[in-house]
DNA sequence: CCTAACATGTAAACTGTTACATGATTCC
DNA sequence: GGAATCATGTAACAGTTTACATGTTAGG
C-alpha cells in the first residue's frame, strides 16, 4: 500500500494539530506549499481514502448547523508516516520557474530587457522571502510550545534558497549594469 | 495567441542552435530541466503546432533513409520569444521536493532517523550539484563562441540553490549531532 | 555484428488545478 | 447588513508522463 506524497502531507498536518480539511488547506498555504503544493480538490478525497484505509479516523464535529468533520491519526496512520520518513527512495528536486527559464533564454532580448528579466526574478524571490520570513515567528512559537522544531528548520531551507537566488540576481545586475555603462 | 512555457522552451532552443525535436530533447535534459522539464510527448506535437502557427518553419532534412525534420525560427517566432521575455506576468516559484517535505515532518521520527532525513537531502543536492557543475565547461564554451551567455548564468543560479541547501543541511547535521552526542 | 545513439511520433493514463456550488457563522 | 472566514465537496479541464511503436545509422 504505497501512498502519494499528498497523503503524507495530510497525515503530517493532522499530527501537527490540524483537525479538518480546511485546517490542512490553510496550514499548507503558509508552510509546505514552498516545497509541495496540494489543493482542496485533493484534500477532501484523500481524507476519505485515508479514513477508509484506517490511517485516520473522522468524526462529526459540527458546530450547530455548521458542517465540520474532524480527523485524527490512528496508530496505523502514525506508523505509516514514520515509515515514510525513513523510507529510501529517489528524491528528485523538481522546480518549475518561468523566471529562471526567461533568464536562460535572455540572450534573445536587448541588454536592458535582459536586466529587467533579472530584476523581476529578484523581485519575485524578495516577495517569496517576505512571506517565508513572516512565518518565522509563528513557527518558532510552535517549536517552543513543543509542537515540533522541524517546521522551523524546513523554513530555514526555503529562506536560504531564495536568499541565494537574490544574491545571484543582485550580483548579475551589478555586472551587467557595469558593462552597459 | 498565448502560448504555454513549453512553447518558449522550443522557440528558445531553436534559437540557440537546435534543429530537430531530438536536439531539443537532449538540450533540455542537460539545461532547462533544472527549472522547467518537458518530455518528448510534448515536443513533437508542439513543433507541429508552432509550424502551423507560423512561428517556426520545418523542412525535411533526412539523411538518406533516416527521417529527420529540421526547424528554424521565423521572424514571427523570434518576435514572440522576445516579447515573452519582456512580458509582465506572475512568476511563481514552484518546487516539488519530497526531501524538504520529509524534513518538515521529521518531528514524527526518532532523532537518528531525522538526522538521516537531512543527510539524504544533502546527498541528493550534492549529486544535483555535480550534474550542474559538469555543465559549467560546455556552457562557458557556448558563451565564448558567441552562442549566448545567459545559459551559463542560469546555471549559476541552479548551482547557488543547491549549494545553499547543502550548507543548511550540513549546519543542521552538526547542530543535531552535537545535541545527541 | 551489435550496441548506442539518432529520430519521430501516438494513445492511454494519470495528476492536478480551476471554477463552481453551497451554506453557516463571526466580526465590524 | 455585509464582508471575511469557516467549511465541504465535485465536475470539467489542462497539462504531463509512461509506455508503446518503429526504423536508421555510426562506431567499436
Amino acid at each position: 500500500m504505497s501512498l502519494p506524497p499528498t497523503a503524507y502531507v495530510i497525515l503530517g498536518m493532522l499530527r501537527l494539530g490540524a483537525e479538518t480539511g480546511y485546517d490542512i488547506k490553510r496550514a499548507v498555504e503558509v508552510s509546505t506549499r514552498f516545497f509541495w503544493t496540494i489543493s482542496e480538490a485533493q484534500i477532501y478525497p484523500m481524507l476519505a481514502r485515508l479514513d477508509k484505509d484506517g490511517l485516520i479516523v473522522g468524526h462529526d464535529a459540527s458546530h450547530g448547523r455548521r458542517k465540520r468533520r474532524a480527523y485524527e491519526l490512528t496508530p496505523k496512520g502514525e506508523k505509516a508516516l514514520i515509515e515514510w520518513l525513513s523510507f529510501e527512495e529517489p528524491l528528485p528536486f523538481e522546480v518549475r520557474d518561468v523566471a529562471l527559464l526567461k533568464l536562460f533564454f535572455a540572450d534573445a532580448a536587448e541588454p536592458e530587457a535582459a536586466i529587467e528579466v533579472i530584476r523581476r526574478l529578484r523581485s519575485r524571490s524578495e516577495q517569496e522571502l517576505g512571506v517565508l520570513r513572516a512565518q518565522e515567528a509563528p513557527s518558532a512559537e510552535l517549536a517552543e510550545s513543543g509542537g515540533g522544531r522541524f517546521p522551523a528548520i524546513a523554513l530555514r531551507a526555503g529562506i536560504a534558497v531564495h536568499e541565494s537566488l537574490i544574491a545571484v540576481a543582485a550580483e548579475l545586475e551589478a555586472e551587467l549594469a557595469a558593462e552597459s555603462g
